[in-house]
DNA sequence: TCAGAACTGGAGCATACACTCAATATTGAA
DNA sequence: TTCAATATTGAGTGTATGCTCCAGTTCTGA
């Protein structure tokens, strides 16, 4: 059945509210009265317009991991240094969202299998790009040790991205770039092999 | 204020009911209810011995991790590889209560100022721990130099035990090893940057 | 103009939870 | 044996939650 107008209106409205509430109060400081209070609306009008509570969690936070995302197109040809900054920005100045999403992505990931599923594929993608990016910076890696480096960088900088939202006095950009190889080598500087440099 | 045994019984009865549910039903399954019934034991016997249910959730966490503890006294000789070992052994070994120490951590540390608190203070010792290991593994760090091969390591292992966690599959122990220091030499494999030492 | 679809608020339902308390029983040192 | 300290019980309290219900209101297009 169609939605008027006012619908619609309300709609956005609980959206919104919704949001807000994400970003200062957390997941848990999203209650239904919350929401409804906040949206100026009743609980009635709520149900008129989404099934379940989770139901517009889950699309505002879907919508604002969209709206970051620092490649939406796949044009496939960014270096690790821009895949790292992508991804310490997205923790540091989208701090709040980034909070959201690590609470669902592990406090819920860790129990749901729906949210599991989700987290591991949206994983499965991004370490993909990693090593492809590994690749493009030293073509002799082979596939393997490309993954394998792609997982450990992703891996610490979900660590350290998580440092930074317990700790605001944390520089994981300072941290990140430690994970990048050095300049102008075809070496990485993080959990690679021997040491080279002897 | 001394208990009686009976009442020192009560309590390991408690410890190890939440212990079981904690196991089986992760951390929703444990209520005030499931604890007390799976223990025999009624509400009032329980907060005579423990505060608030997280209290007894928080011990058993805590004595899961220091369980696999490599250095329970302190003596401040492990090395390394002994603390990789250990994380990855609780990470692997105890994933269960694992799961329950991550969705504690991250899930609720980073709503639960409280929490937050606990886990900060946790971490720091964590660090400084690691630190200390690395200056003896390589004598020529300097404190500040430590400290952050510390952070970054820890980083790494906790993304690296997000990974486990989720996917069954995933070899952990793989992949800690490959952010040990080349055996014999006094360099890091893993995110030590070459500059700092010229 | 107006039928009927869409919308509204908010009282209230069912449920779940952590926790309290006053009465009673058990323990163990002296 | 005494008796203060300790342990035990479980019905009851207070609070919070997601969600339903529905009588009344507003909107829209034919």
């Amino acid at each position: 059945m169609a939605r008027y107008r006012v619908g619609i209106e309300t709609r956005d409205r609980i959206l919104s509210a919704t949001r807000d509430l994400l970003a200062t109060s957390g997941i848990d400081g999203v209650t239904l009265r919350s929401i409804t209070e906040r949206a100026g609306v009743g609980a009635g009008s709520f149900y008129n317009l989404f099934a379940s509570k989770d139901e517009v969690v889950f699309e505002v936070v879907r919508a604002s991991i969209e709206a970051v995302d620092p490649d939406p197109d796949g044009s496939g040809t960014e270096d690790l240094a821009a895949l790292v900054d992508a991804f310490v920005a997205f923790m540091t100045d989208s701090a709040p969202i980034a909070r959201i999403y690590v609470q669902l992505a592990v406090g819920r990931g860790l129990v749901d299998p729906a949210i599991a599923e989700r987290v591991t594929r949206a994983h499965h993608r991004r370490v993909a790009r990693f090593a492809a990016a590994w690749r493009r910076h030293d073509p002799t890696l082979d596939h393997h040790e490309a993954v394998r480096r792609a997982e450990c960088m992703l891996a610490a900088l979900t660590g350290l991205g998580i440092s930074a939202l317990m700790d605001q006095e944390f520089d994981m950009h300072a941290h990140a770039r430690d994970l990048l190889p050095a300049a102008g080598a075809g070496e990485p500087r993080d959990g690679a092999g021997e040491d080279r440099r002897r």
